[in-house]
DNA sequence: ATACTTAATTAAGAGATTTAAGAAAGTAGG
DNA sequence: CCTACTTTCTTAAATCTCTTAATTAAGTAT
């Protein structure tokens, strides 16, 4: 689109009314005209094409205000489906989601190790293809796809994927040539704050931060409603800040990075270390290796060992968390991944944590959740990267 | 303006166009109407309209490429005039500036460490009507005030100076009635990012960093040529970043803040340590208090606990902005404040320290220069946030 | 039943960009 | 030196979208 051009000016200001129904829904033609400030004219016309297009619709009439009763517009939530893909370490979920994150349908798939590009991108074709087939009456305007590792979100491209061992795998191309639709590609990380801005936070308005702690602790950023990735596109690697100088060695060289102490293996190791060290605890009679959600379910069960270790956790996450809230001061902030699972085990020093140590008052009170989405948070943030496309295009 | 109509619509465009003609001048409407995709008919009449502002001026007639030869367009750089205006710990400084900023003229006021609000004041507003009325010629358009501590840019108020313990200083409103012109107010390290994106950067497109290291050590972020403040505005803070768990105890209550190491204070306070526990230097021959700047010139003069110290200093600042990278991932680093003046013998040890615990090479080639506007910084900073107004009004 | 409100649409008017054409100023070749 | 061709900039009519004003539609209240 043309900047700067009448077109241009016009799917602005579609958008903007396309945002308010969304956002504001049920709203009616008058409502929308007092809020964006647009003219009553000019909301008829685009509401029109909006209603054309099929992407919302007239629900039922409003209550009088002393005069004509107004019909409500609402976002024509089924009217579109978009498809969400989640690649994590060892298995791909793909999800199919309506306009409001409403999930229609899923599909689990695992991923053999030792895969490479070419069977993987056909695994991913194939998984979608699948989902879509199931489904023939619904129209599909997109697929987003999160995957943990690098990712090169402009062009589409998985740089390294770790726990794969793949790299430069052009997803985007890929599937955009055999579906013919709009593909999202994001790190797993930053589509998980996308989704929770999205579904959860709500309006999108505030800067607010996802942590998503689980093999590795990574965390997106989303300001005024968009990802925010720095200029390499490593922006909230977090799992590599260096809290303890002093502190155990990381798999990258360094000494006290926050990935040695409060991911999901560091869990693991450490309650696997102080039993070692004879301390006694029910996970002493594990025969499998440890994991950190064993840590958790000795926690629950009352096993001060568990406990402990969990709490010192989350007290270097609350740590991190204010030095995070130091330089990035978001608004909201959003703990995600595997370990959230451990719920107030590890909400709670964090929290403690964060607030002894953040010197502002006001800033003590950043609002600080857990997410709700559970294992979806990153297939619902692949959608939200299409969602954010088609309800707030580039200004 | 009324967003989305006409108006507004021309307001952006003829910015884009003002902008275009910032950077990119000597420029000819010809050339401008390509690069920015607007008709030449569009940029004609927007031309016409900066000229009769007197915004821009025609320069000499370009080289022909085969036809006509364009009439340049350049910047009226002297056209109008900025106050500048930086609140230290112990002086303000007042600078005139163009549109380059160049500095016309400039005044140095020592501040009585007593002060209240209301001399204060006073003290701003006579300090800006004297350098006014040595230039009666210049048409001033803006005051911009970088004002150390807490501030709240947006109502334009200092809400807490703590070297001069001062509080709830209504800036921008008082000098707004004194001078009926754009009052902008903003903390000191921000504006300092400002003026540094704008000046030296040039194009202000990158995210960059600046890192203010004197008394105490604060940043600011540009993110797309805008100053990131976060959710309470606090965004920047770094003094408080905590490296090191088991580190000194900080003014703020906890221990091994970036503060309590690289600061200048944290530097004389280590050399001041270090003698006292016997080791060697030049600098144990002072009568006077040390300083940082003292350490500065010892290692210059090739002391070698100076130098060690410095090197510490640099080593933590290195680590800091490696979490820096790996949180904000900033295109562009600009290291300023007094500290900054120890030259090489702090940026060595930072670049060595950031660049061995950054784990993505390209990350790891991100640029850091000392800051060349030495004590100008802020003040231009200050000038920059009038310009920043001027030149891309919000969208 | 009449007057007043509010909601939504229609019709004319205004503002800014675009398209198309023309004027101005140079270059280049014969 | 004159003509043909380029490039730059301006002018004039056409087009697009928003705005203002008036109208229709649908309720409420006395």
């Amino acid at each position: 689109m043309q900047r700067g051009s009448f077109q241009w000016m016009k799917s602005l200001n579609k958008s903007i009314i396309l945002n308010k129904i969304r956002i504001d829904g049920p709203i009616s033609r008058a409502q929308i005209a007092k809020e964006t400030e647009l003219t009553p004219p000019t909301v008829g016309t685009m509401v029109k094409e909006l209603l054309a297009q099929g992407l919302i619709k007239e629900s039922q009439l409003g209550a009088s205000q002393g005069g004509r009763k107004p019909t409500m517009l609402v976002l024509h939530v089924q009217g579109f489906h978009i498809i969400g893909v989640d690649v994590g370490p060892s298995q791909i979920r793909f999800i199919i989601s309506d306009l409001a994150g409403e999930i229609a349908d899923e599909l689990l798939q695992e991923i053999d190790p030792s895969i490479e590009n070419e069977a993987f991108l056909k695994m991913l074709k194939q998984g979608i293809q699948l989902l879509m087939n199931q489904h023939p009456s619904l129209q599909f305007i997109g697929i987003g796809v999160a995957m943990h590792g690098v990712v090169d979100a402009e062009q589409g491209i998985s740089i390294f994927a770790p726990n794969l061992d793949l790299r430069d795998i052009p997803i985007k191309e890929t599937l955009e040539q055999s579906f013919a639709m709009n593909v999202k590609v994001e790190n797993d990380a930053k589509a998980l704050a996308l989704g929770e801005s999205w579904f959860q936070v709500g309006t999108a308005e505030k800067s607010m931060i996802a942590i998503n702690i689980g093999q590795g602790i990574g965390a997106g950023m989303v300001i005024d409603g968009k990802l925010y990735h720095g200029e390499h596109g490593i922006a909230g690697e977090i799992g590599h800040m260096m809290i303890d100088l002093r502190g155990k060695k990381c798999s990258c060289g360094n000494h006290g990075c926050l990935q040695t102490i409060a991911s999901g293996p560091a869990i693991a190791d450490r309650a696997q270390e102080l039993i070692d060290a004879g301390n006694s605890s029910i996970l002493a009679q594990q025969h499998m290796p440890l994991t950190a959600e064993m840590v958790h379910q000795a926690a629950v069960a009352g096993d001060e060992l568990a406990r402990a270790i969990l709490h010192e956790a989350g007290t270097y996450l609350g740590i991190a968390l204010a030095n995070l809230i130091h330089t990035f001061n978001p608004g909201f902030v959003i703990i995600g991944g595997g370990v959230a699972k451990a719920g107030s085990y590890i909400l709670e020093p964090i929290m403690e944590a964060m607030k002894s140590r953040v010197i502002y008052d006001r800033a003590q009170d950043t609002v600080v959740q857990l997410s709700k989405l559970s294992d979806y948070g990153s297939s619902l943030g692949a959608v939200a990267l299409v969602l954010s496309e088609l309800f707030q295009p580039e200004t």
